[in-house]
DNA sequence: ATGGCTGAGCTACTCAGA
C-alpha cells in the first residue's frame, strides 16, 4: 500500500500537477495540505474520475488539509485538537488493515515565524494540545500513521545552512524538542530510520534560486507508531514534481507500507 | 540577505508562507 503526504500550495493551482503526479504515482492514499480552498470549491468530481474519493476539511484562502482516497477512511475527525484560531490543519480517520484499525493523521503545522510574535506561540500551544491528544489516541490505538507538513527541521543535517535557521521557528531548539517529545511516545521518523545519514529535502523556497542551488529542509514527514514500523517497506522523497512547470514549493513523500 | 516569489481574495494591494 502506498501513502503519500503532499504540501501542494492550493489545491486548484495545482490540479494538473496533482493529477499527474497521481497518474504516475499510483497512491492508494495522498494526504494533501495547505489545500487553501474552503469545501464547496475543492475539485471533488476531478478527482473522483481519476478513482479517488475525497475527504475535506477546508478554508477560506489559507490552510485546508484532505485525504484523497481509494480505500474507505473511516470516522473522518475535524476537530482532532481545539484550535483556538479555528485554522484547518488536521484531518484524521481510520482505515482497516488485515482486521485492525490504523488511524491517520494529516496534519499542517503551524509555520511559526517569526519568533517574537503571537505566531510562534500559537505553534508552541498547538504542539503542545497534539502532543496531548496523541497521548490519549494510544491509549485506545497504537497503530497510528501521522504524516504532513511539520514545519519542523528535526537536526542539522536537514537542513541546507542549519547556522542561519537557528533563531528560526522551523528548527529552533524548542520546537525541535517537542518533536522529539512526539517520537518519544513510541515513534518512528520513518525517513530517517531508512536513511541514517542521507541529506534531502521536502521544500525549497520559491525565490533566491534555492532549487537549483538545492537550499531546502526536510520538513514533510512520516511518523509512524512502533507498532506500524515492522510493515514499513520504504520511504522516498520523490524530488520529481518540485522541478516542474509551476511547482508546489514543496515536493511529496511516499511510504509503501505491508 | 527579513529580501527574493507565489497564491488567494479581489480587482489594488495585503496577508501568509518558511
Amino acid at each position: 500500500m502506498r501513502i503519500i503526504s503532499w504540501n501542494v500550495n492550493s489545491v486548484r493551482a495545482r490540479l494538473d500537477n496533482i493529477l499527474n503526479y497521481i497518474k504516475s504515482r499510483k497512491p492508494d492514499i495522498l494526504f494533501l495540505q495547505e489545500i487553501k480552498a474552503q469545501n464547496q470549491d475543492f475539485p471533488e468530481e476531478v478527482f473522483k474520475e481519476a478513482g479517488y474519493t475525497s475527504y475535506v476539511f477546508g478554508q477560506k484562502s489559507y490552510n485546508g488539509v484532505a485525504f484523497l482516497s481509494k480505500i474507505e477512511i473511516l470516522n473522518i475527525n475535524y476537530d482532532f485538537i481545539k484550535d483556538k484560531l479555528n485554522q484547518a490543519r488536521i484531518i484524521s480517520g481510520d482505515i482497516k488493515i488485515k482486521k485492525n484499525l490504523v488511524k491517520l493523521i494529516n496534519i499542517y503545522v503551524p509555520n511559526g515565524n517569526p519568533i517574537d510574535t503571537e505566531k510562534f506561540q500559537y505553534k508552541k500551544r498547538w504542539l503542545d494540545l497534539f502532543n496531548k491528544k496523541i497521548d490519549e489516541i494510544l491509549k485506545k490505538n497504537s497503530n497510528i500513521i501521522i504524516s504532513g507538513d511539520f514545519n519542523i527541521i528535526p537536526e542539522e543535517i536537514d537542513v541546507y545552512d542549519s547556522k542561519r535557521y537557528e533563531n528560526d521557528a522551523l528548527f529552533k531548539l524548542e520546537i525541535r524538542k517537542k518533536f522529539r517529545e512526539l517520537i518519544n511516545k513510541g515513534f518512528t521518523d520513518v525517513y530517517r530510520y531508512i536513511n541514517k545519514k542521507k541529506e534531502e529535502y521536502t521544500f525549497w523556497d520559491y525565490f533566491a534560486g534555492s532549487w537549483p542551488k538545492n537550499h531546502g529542509m526536510r520538513i514533510d514527514h512520516f511518523l509512524v507508531s512502533n507498532n506500524i514500523l515492522p510493515i514499513v517497506k520504504n520511504i522516498n522523497i520523490n524530488k520529481k514534481p518540485r522541478g516542474e512547470l509551476k511547482p508546489s514549493d514543496h515536493t511529496p513523500i511516499e511510504l509503501e507500507i505491508i
